[in-house]
RNA sequence: GGUCGCAUAGCUCAGCUGGUUAGAGCGCUUGCCUCACAUGCAAGAGGUCCCGUGUUCGAGUCACGGUGCGACCA
């Protein structure tokens, strides 16, 4: 309190000072036995892979907003933050590790690159944790959680045991997507399909009877080495007799049936395709249905297998390449066309995927999605905005199994064991390691592979709280509150944990979904290393500082929507805390006499104005908090700081402060000092270093709480309503506005003081704007103010008409009388233009006779008000004329 | 090919269940260092609300069609 502010917000050393004091002070450390209504959210865990993103800043923030206005709100709150384990995506970066130094995993070792991996993690989960913090982040950080924590690893034993037991998981050889470059399967998901610029080829298959051919086109020519048959659409004229007979298959010479089925496109190529059941998906399924064989002829370091004859050993591109030569060499390639196609791509490394038969673990899935289905159907859950659950319904209507098995090091292990005298088939799965084979009682081996990133991220909710044990924490705080989430998982994440929240809980993991959008920069491009349009969440914060970075993501996230994010934006908002920071300032400059036990005075029209205009403020910012649209509590909240509180009440204060009436001045006082309370502590989600700091620098009775989070969200009763000091002060903001106005167009030197002469336009209204006469000077520089008696108003004079009074300003001396001219007949235009429509309607029968009461009368009266305006405007011009003369 | 979203001031965007004079920030113009703040104060200019049709007394808002852009799925 002895300090004086600095003149203006330098947001460093008060954002590290908070940052550190918040956790000293156990603020947000969570309590299953104190009393309150639980809101509970989980973190998004973010992967250990690296710093965070702008993504990160954004889905962070919109957290802290929620857990800190219902934290205030007296709510017991559980925000648990955490960071996953990312198999495949930290594997990556650590053989990228590795490849520098020379080596790689294998000869590494599986060990040795666990424990490699789990000293990266050991440096960047803290790393993740600090930046967090650095945001503001109020995390109960006693309860950080990893997905490969003991108890999170149980609760993936568990969920895969069970799954088992019920007959949900399975193991078996199917087409699965391959990456070639991670050496691992990958869910369908996991795939991005990225269009590019390929060829139709158009192969001539010989009929095996030796008369004539079939062309089939295709754009993988060198999948032909494992073609087991070729497909027409049953109805294709084309072929319709040659369905039963077989083609040679060019280069093998293998004899393949020609077959007929529905799924074949007639549009596409020639009508007739090739079937490789052993590389393509949809060829997988024709070949099902027909009982054709499938042949790999790509193994799983995308080279050609075997089966491939004489190109056995090529890779993938360079088979292509020669047999395409070769084909064009023996006659059998008719054309080649350009043609774009999908490929599908990892997301991990993008490059081209291979579906490959294998043998892998799945996740029967459509028993799980069905639940999960119902109960957002039935508004057990909700998404925000609505329309993303189309997104989740589509996708979990179509699910197919789930690959969940991986060929990595990183990650949970499969809880399998095989025993090799047994058999292969003999699988045992256990959730303890069985110790030798409960058969022959000989040694067993472990699957080697471990379970997809998402098995475990979908257990999250329940994992991180104690689950499968029954702990105070798990029901206390589930189902949680509310998931905020990013739409670009949604099949990843949402879906998953709904599945498995359902299955094993019984109760969806969480009420509401918030699905925010994607930062991107400000031309609207995805934000991508690639792209190099990446911005760095801490440069930023350490340029405009957090509450600044912050509150420009809150101002921007309107619902569905992403966000375009500008650095002059950030910077407005950097403004826009200076602006705060030097409201309290002024304040405590002002502080003298102030007694903060002193009973409230009831203040004057300005103090009562303020105060009604905070109560709605606060009705407002809670009602767009309830409902998740962040943008508007942020545009509440700054148009009353700035354009009310700062920009009206603050400079009206000064008069009472000032004016030397000891009461007005303690009112002025006391309004200020609470106001300014409620409005700190109402940002104070938003903004959190900011308030907090200033909250603690205001006067109060007693000691001051640790933490303006300890102080109680504010409530719309706390400043109670005056509707008739806020009709008082809009009008007295008119005239000003209106007065100013006319000093700005007649070119009036700011200095020099105006005399007004006022009319009455609606009854009372002088009264009113007379009250405010030492207002209207201070704001307005009015020398004078006086009501003009009966209907004449002083000659040569400019006018406006605002705040339910007429207002004459003497030009003498001030103006030339032709501007003035000039400035009064566009006015009066502008009223045509306003009246025209106004009448137009009203002249309308069917307007008057259909619209509801309210709206006509509120018509008649515009109208009735743009008309006296114009005629007074007439009259004046009338005058102006007169003195020209 | 299917689905979804977006199109409003020079730029970035608000505008809920159809009814005000269509708003904000930034930028721009003009004037001010007025004793909290020049990260400021005051005033101002700037819009065929993508196009068309329809519903309605009334459409930026609803419906349908089109155009353009983006995303997701196949």
């Amino acid at each position: 309190m002895s300090t004086e502010l600095a003149k203006a917000y330098e947001p460093r050393e008060v954002e590290e000072r908070w940052a550190k004091e918040w956790i000293r002070l156990g603020l947000f450390v969570a309590d299953p036995s104190a009393p309150g209504e639980s809101f509970t959210i989980v973190i998004p865990p973010p992967n250990i892979t690296g710093q965070l993103h702008l993504g990160h800043a954004l889905n962070n923030t919109l957290q802290d907003v929620l857990i800190r206005y219902k934290k205030m709100d007296g709510a017991n709150t559980l925000w648990l933050p955490g960071t996953d384990h990312a198999s495949i995506a930290t594997q990556n970066v650590v053989e990228r590790m590795l490849a520098s130094e020379g080596t790689d995993r294998h000869a590494v070792g599986r060990e040795r690159f666990l424990e490699r991996t789990f000293a990266w993690k050991g440096e960047i989960a803290p790393y993740i944790v600090a930046q967090l913090q650095r945001l503001g982040a109020s995390c109960d950080w006693t309860r950080e959680r990893f997905t490969m924590d003991e108890g999170l690893s149980r609760a993936v034993r568990e969920v895969f045991v069970r799954l088992y037991e019920d007959g949900l998981i399975y193991r078996g050889r199917r087409l699965i997507n391959w990456c070639c470059r991670c050496g691992t399967a990958l869910s369908d998901i996991e795939v991005e399909h990225e269009d590019v610029e390929g060829h139709l080829w158009h192969l001539r298959y010989p009929l095996a009877s030796g008369d004539g051919h079939v062309v089939v086109a295709t754009t993988r020519p060198e999948t032909l080495l494992g073609d087991t048959a070729v497909a027409v659409h049953p109805e294709d004229p084309r072929y319709a007799g040659l369905v039963g007979k077989t083609v040679r298959l060019p280069v093998l010479g293998r004899e393949i049936p020609l077959i007929a089925d529905e799924h074949v496109d007639r549009e596409f190529g020639s009508g007739a395709v090739k079937i490789t059941p052993g590389h393509d998906f949809n060829d997988f399924e024709i070949g099902e249905r027909h009982g054709l064989p499938a042949i790999s002829v790509i193994d799983e370091q995308g080279r050609m297998t075997e089966e491939a004859g004489p190109y056995a050993g090529l890779d993938r591109a360079s088979a292509r390449e020669r047999i395409v030569a070769d084909l064009e060499a023996s006659g059998t390639l008719e054309k080649i066309e350009p043609h774009a196609l999908a490929v599908g791509t990892c997301y991990r490394c993008s490059q081209v995927v291979e579906p490959l038969l294998s043998t892998q673990w799945f996740v029967r899935a459509k028993p799980l999605a069905d639940p999960a289905i119902e109960a957002v159907r039935d508004g057990r859950t909700r998404f925000h905005p609505e329309h993303w659950e189309r997104t989740y319904f589509s996708w979990l209507e179509n699910i197919r199994d789930w690959c969940v098995s991986r060929q990595l090091w990183w990650g949970h292990r499969i809880p399998a064991w095989y025993c090799d005298a047994c058999g292969p088939e003999k699988v045992i799965v256990s959730r303890e390691d069985p110790p030798a084979c409960p058969r022959c009682h000989g040694p067993l081996r472990q699957d080697e592979d471990v379970l997809d990133t998402w098995f475990s991220s979908g257990l999250w909710p329940f994992s991180t709280l104690g689950w499968p044990d029954d702990a105070p924490e798990l029901r206390r705080y589930y189902p949680t509150s509310v998931l905020v989430t990013g739409f670009d998982i949604i099949f990843f994440w949402v879906a998953r944990m709904m599945m498995f929240g359902l299955r094993f809980t019984g109760e969806v993991p969480f009420r509401d979904v918030y699905v925010h959008g994607l930062v991107r920069d400000e031309y609207g491009s995805k934000m991508s290393k690639s792209k190099g349009n990446v911005k760095d969440p801490l440069e930023l914060l350490a340029t405009y500082g957090t509450d600044a970075l912050r509150f420009t993501l809150i101002a921007q996230s309107a619902m569905g929507r992403d966000i375009r994010l500008s650095l002059e934006r950030i910077d407005g908002n950097r403004s826009f805390a200076n602006k705060i920071w030097n409201a309290t300032r002024f304040l405590r400059m002002n502080l003298e006499g102030y007694r903060p036990d002193a009973p409230r005075l009831p203040g004057g029209p300005a103090e009562r104005w303020i105060r009604t205009r905070l109560s709605r403020t606060i009705e407002e910012a809670r009602a767009a908090l309830d409902a998740y649209r962040f943008n508007d509590v942020a545009n509440v909240l700054y148009r009353f700081l700035w354009n009310e509180l700062c920009d009206w009440y603050v400079e009206l204060a000064k008069l009472s402060l000032t004016g030397g009436d000891a009461d007005a001045r303690s009112a002025a006082q006391q309004t200020l000092v609470d106001v300014l309370d409620g409005a700190l502590r109402l940002l104070h989600p938003l903004t959190p270093f900011l308030t907090e700091e200033l909250w603690r620098a205001l006067p109060r009775v007693g000691e001051t709480p640790s933490s303006i989070v300890h102080a109680g969200y504010p409530r719309a009763e706390e400043y109670g309503r005056d509707p008739a000091a806020e009709s008082d002060i809009e009008r007295l903001i008119e005239v000003v506005r209106a007065v100013r106005n006319l000093r700005s167009e007649l070119g009036v030197k700011p200095g020099q003081e105006i005399a007004v002469h006022a009319g009455e336009v609606e009854p009372g209204a002088w009264a009113t704007v007379s009250s405010f006469e030492p207002a209207l000077r201070a704001l307005a520089r009015v020398g004078s103010i006086a009501r003009f008696a009966g209907a004449s108003p002083p000659r040569g004079a400019a006018v406006a008409v605002a705040g339910g009074i007429e207002i004459h300003v003497p030009l003498a001396g001030l103006v030339d009388v032709a501007a003035e001219r000039e400035r009064v007949q566009k006015e009066i235009e502008r009223v045509d233009k306003d009246l025209v429509g106004v009448q137009r309607k009203l002249s309308n029968d069917d307007f008057v006779a259909r619209a509801p009461e309210d709206i006509v009368s509120k018509e008649r009266g515009r109208a009735e008000e743009l008309e006296s305006r114009r005629a007074l405007l007439a009259r004046s011009l009338e005058r102006l004329v007169e003195v020209d003369r």
